[in-house]
RNA sequence: GGGCCAGUAGCUCAGCUUGGAUAUAUCAACUACCAAAAAGAGCGGCAGCCUUCUAAGCUGUAGGCCGGGGGUUCGAAUCCUCCCUGGCCCGCCA
């Protein structure tokens, strides 16, 4: 919180003896800067809520911070001194750089964040993208705000989706990432009518399990290929891991008995008709008909959970444990949760997003009717640099990845994770309006009066920033004042929907001053305010967009 | 059948966790009519703005019973409840 706001606080907190005092923003800035409403206190005081701001105001006295109060209807509005915001809020811009926003609230913390963790049987869709990007623009977001993270990647290699792609490249030689969606779909159509294939898959899984050394080799290579492809296309977007941790480490190991061990420990651990090992989850309110959490089959072998569990008390080991799930899971999550808090471990925090739609229905990779990631990055890519040829005559490479990567990046971050999203190419494909390349274009016009200013960064004192006296610029001064709370609301939630709206609103409100006021022809001294005030806004606009993972352009 | 999430302009979405912008509480009486009552963007539509720091921009305009009904409250898009529609889930897939 900036210290305006805590100097107006402290003294609606002496006067009125509330605990909590909750400010708001009044519709229009003219009418204030802070309001508080008065109508909380009508009952107790039995006076109106108008009689008590008229009174509150009386007792204000104008200090550095707010110069001035008014009444209006029944709030007090708190008028600040723009001067001193204006000083403030520039100066720390500046001088803290790319680290303006940060709390530092993750100094010496340790976190884990999983995403991602696509079955290893297909190129990616852009469904599987949106775990991707928030997880990652999470992950920027805490190391921004000093934690120290650590990204993992969890490879769910001995399903039976993957035994399936095993079986069905059996015939095939040279495999290459590209083939395996094919032999994905193909693989599925020939189960379908033939049950007696999928037999053979779970006999492939079988085998595995038990050790074949044979067959290992055939999934390794398969999974191999497939994550290496994977990793590449989210790289190419600069997502990046530090660990990838593969299921198949956890079959026959002693972590996943050790934890059946521990289970048992907590009396809730059952053998059923089945002879499968279960946990019992009883009063953790799970929507469930039965609430139980199978982890064996009936030959003693682990299933997923178990596994699953057996990874979270790992992770949870080195630190808190975050992880990027579909919607899908949140029952299944639920359960992996109540069966940590069984054997009192942390539970792990979970970032939920909803389903990417087609018009046409569901995306299926079994069925192949997916928009692929690829796909959608190539089409970007040549939109932008149809557009940056349009402007220049020519295209470079950085240039219209930065602006593709970016509108692909921002389409999918600026919406809440828990909307459903109906994929639209023309709308997915835009590059006006709320989107990176909007943003961007602010930031480059911004970097391009300032390379034209040639004027040297330099902090001015005092009333120097008196010369920012137009509505515009207070705006624009209370939007850049509000990034550090942004960005630390953006952490606590883990939303990264929260940063991209803000820096939409802050392009917007920069491009309408840049059309009403001139910067480099106004006076020496309001120029050079102006110019200290659009480095801010430039620094904010890339420091917001980093922690989206977008790239920004000196020109476009 | 049960659980979780979503429903805001033609389309795509902010805002909802923490209720607030033409206020006048509470109590009593009157309580019939009338008037006045600003919900935020983008896209798309319509009308404008490039010899002026980059028009990937800006301005104006039309477009909303905030899914529907009840309730709580001085005040509800926001809280509670029921219903409708869509997404996801509910024992040896991962």
């Amino acid at each position: 919180m900036n210290n305006f706001k805590e100097s107006i606080i402290n003294f609606l907190k002496k006067e009125t003896n509330l605990e909590n005092i909750e400010l708001e923003t009044p519709p229009n800035p003219e009418m204030g800067d802070y309001a508080f409403p008065c109508f909380v206190l009508s009952k107790e005081l039995k006076k109106s809520p108008n009689e008590i701001a008229q009174e509150l105001s009386k007792k204000f006295k104008p200090n550095d911070f707010v110069s001035d109060v008014k009444v209006i209807g029944s709030y007090l509005n708190f008028f600040l001194n723009k001067n001193k915001i204006a000083e403030q809020t520039i100066r720390q811009v500046l001088k803290q750089n790319n680290r303006y926003g940060t709390s530092n609230i993750g100094k010496n913390k340790t976190t884990m964040v999983e995403h991602t963790s696509i079955n290893p049987n297909a190129s990616p869709h852009v469904g599987r993208a949106r775990n991707a990007l928030i997880g990652d623009s999470i992950v920027r977001i805490l190391k921004f705000q000093g934690y120290n993270v650590e990204t993992h990647y969890f490879v769910n290699d001995v399903g039976k989706q993957i035994a399936m792609l095993v079986l069905g490249a059996e015939s095939k030689k040279n495999i290459i990432f590209k083939d395996l969606l094919g032999i994905y779909i193909d693989i599925n159509k020939k189960i379908e009518q033939n049950p007696e294939l999928e037999k053979q898959a779970l006999g492939l899984l079988s085998r595995l399990e038990k050790g074949d050394k044979k067959i290992k080799k055939k999934f390794e290579k398969i999974v191999h290929t497939c994550v290496k492809g994977q990793a590449n296309i989210l790289s190419e977007l600069g997502i990046q891991y530090d660990v990838f941790d593969y299921e198949s480490r956890y079959l026959r190991s002693k972590k996943t008995d050790e934890t059946l061990k521990l289970l048992e420990k907590t009396g809730k651990l059952f053998i059923d008709g089945f002879n499968r090992w279960v946990l019992d989850q009883k009063g953790y309110g799970l929507g469930m008909k039965v609430p139980v959490l199978v982890l064996t089959r009936g030959d003693g072998t682990s299933l997923y959970p178990l596994r699953d569990i057996a990874y979270a008390i790992e992770l949870t080991k080195k630190g808190t444990y975050i992880v990027v799930l579909g919607e899908d899971q949140k029952l299944y999550n639920e359960q992996i949760n109540a069966a940590l808090k069984e054997l009192e471990i942390f539970q792990r925090k979970v970032v939920h997003y909803s389903f990417v739609l087609l018009q046409e229905g569901k995306m299926s990779t079994r069925k192949g009717n997916i928009v692929l990631l690829e796909d959608f990055m190539k089409e970007a890519l040549s939109k932008a640099k149809e557009e940056l040829k349009k402007r220049y005559g020519n295209a470079d490479e950085k240039s219209a990845r930065a602006i593709a990567y970016g509108a692909i990046k921002y389409g999918i971050l600026k919406v809440s994770p828990e909307k459903n999203v109906v994929f639209d190419w023309s709308h997915a494909l835009s590059f006006e309006g709320e989107t990176a390349p909007y943003i961007q274009y602010a930031y480059a016009r911004a970097s391009s009066i300032l390379k034209k200013s040639k004027s040297k960064k330099s902090l001015h004192r005092g009333d120097f920033f008196a010369n920012l006296k137009e509505k515009e610029e207070a705006e624009l001064i209370r939007i850049l004042s509000n990034f550090p709370e942004v960005v630390g609301k953006a952490t606590n939630e883990l939303r990264p929907h929260l940063i991209a709206n803000y820096l939409y609103s802050l392009a917007q409100k920069f491009n309408e001053y840049y059309h009403i006021h001139q910067i480099l022809k106004a006076d020496k001294s309001i120029r050079d305010a102006r110019i200290m005030l659009i480095s801010a806004v430039r620094q904010v606009i890339k420091n917001g967009l980093n922690l989206l993972g977008i790239d920004v352009l000196e020109r476009m």
